[in-house]
DNA sequence: GCCAACGTTGGC
DNA sequence: GCCAACGTTGGC
């Protein structure tokens, strides 16, 4: 089992809108790089441990906890040519884009990027580095025990 | 709005 | 296959 990071922009689905969402779950679609895509289609699994994260907004910071809610599967809005995410390239037979859905755990208390930056013992964390654009990221053992242990 | 960082594109 | 230009991300 791996842990990760993904983030979102509470704009477009944040923690309140996946808490609605049925069955707190929602396809992850929309990532168009080649890492995260990679990380969704090749390493993760049902059930592991996902650290969602608020980014590109007033207060970026970790707002919860949810798991990976099925395996890879391809992301319809690459074939929709309306859709912003609409990739001419991909095709039905040759899909390019692959997601996971994700399944919101519980809300947390969020836990804001200078907090996180704050603890010696997460910076190694991808999500802090300078620079770092990645969308998802893994978690170490034990960044996600520290972390999890911070936000009960 | 700024700007550093980085992924992607495309000409050669 | 190189690499400059360009676009996007994302914290501040």
């Amino acid at each position: 089992m791996r842990h990760w990071l993904m983030k979102s922009e509470p704009e477009e689905v944040g923690v309140d809108h996946l808490a609605a969402m049925p069955r707190r779950t929602v396809p992850w679609f929309g990532v168009r790089n080649y890492q995260a895509r990679n990380f969704m289609r090749d390493l993760m699994q049902p059930g592991d441990p996902v650290l969602f994260y608020h980014s590109s907004c007033a207060e970026p910071g970790i707002a919860g906890i949810a798991r990976v809610a099925s395996p890879a599967y391809p992301d319809d809005t690459q074939f929709d040519p309306a859709s912003k995410y609409f990739d001419p390239k991909a095709t039905r037979e040759n899909p390019r884009w692959m997601h996971v859905d994700v399944q919101l755990v519980k809300k947390t208390r969020l836990m804001g990027i200078g907090e996180l930056r704050s603890h010696p013992e997460l910076a190694g964390m991808r999500i802090l580095q300078r620079g770092n654009r990645l969308s998802i990221t893994p978690v170490t053992l034990d960044e996600w025990v520290f972390i999890e242990r911070l936000l009960d």
